[in-house]
DNA sequence: GAGTAGATCCTCT
DNA sequence: GAGGATCTACTCA
């Protein structure tokens, strides 16, 4: 198992990055506490083209400056007040992509994922969703603007793929107000698997 | 089982 | 002052 290093972000198609995290692991290890999950969803934001992103148009506040540093390092920030959603920072300085994490299939730390949703038995909504992932891995605001080569938060290569056929592309969730960029199909899951968001086939 | 309302608060205009 | 990269629970059938 080995860490992706910052040139796996800094490429320049988002695309292709976030079709490449499909299969990867997310870990995080603070308190004395590691969980980690396979990424089987993601969501990819195409900077300042597309209205979806938090930097369309070169957008750029004090919340969304993460984005416009180099690729590697997260972005953390709270949705409706309520949920916190985890992203990648990719591309390199000036280019503000990101790659939203949307769903993880649980591998290490279950019972600390339970602890940390309250959630009594395993069922596939633990990490089911931006929202629920993000609690279940423990991350907050907190922990945005950190790099993803730290010992605390990372994403590693087990060796684990997914085949071409496993993977489907879709339009994203819950963009509607973003206007022709909501039908791009920049969303891509795992065919099937229980913890990818929306209806269950 | 499906559809909808409510939660809840930070950020930008 | 409005609205958002969401989730859950409750209603109704």
């Amino acid at each position: 198992m080995k860490k992706l290093s910052v040139g796996f972000y800094r490429r320049d198609n988002v695309l292709q990055i976030a079709r490449d995290l499909l299969g990867k692991l997310l870990v995080t290890r603070w308190n004395g506490q590691t969980t980690s999950g396979r990424i089987v969803e993601v969501e990819a934001y195409e900077g300042v083209l597309d209205k979806a992103s938090h930097a369309f148009g070169g957008r750029k506040t004090n919340r969304n400056e993460i984005m416009y540093a180099n690729g590697g390092l997260t972005y953390v920030y709270l949705c409706y007040g309520i949920h916190h959603l985890f992203n990648v920072v990719t591309h390199t300085k000036k280019t503000p992509h990101a790659i939203l994490i949307r769903a993880l299939e649980p591998v290490k730390g279950v019972e600390i994922m339970l602890e940390r949703t309250r959630k009594r038995s395993g069922d596939n909504t633990l990490t089911k969703g931006p929202g629920n992932l993000s609690r279940a891995l423990g991350l907050t605001v907190w922990h945005s603007g950190r790099s993803l080569q730290s010992k605390e938060l990372f994403i590693a290569d087990d060796g684990f793929v997914y085949s071409e056929k496993e993977i489907a592309a879709s339009p994203r969730i819950g963009v509607d107000y973003a206007g022709k960029d909501a039908a791009r199909p920049n969303r891509f899951y795992i065919k099937g698997n229980l913890f990818v968001s929306g209806k269950p086939k």
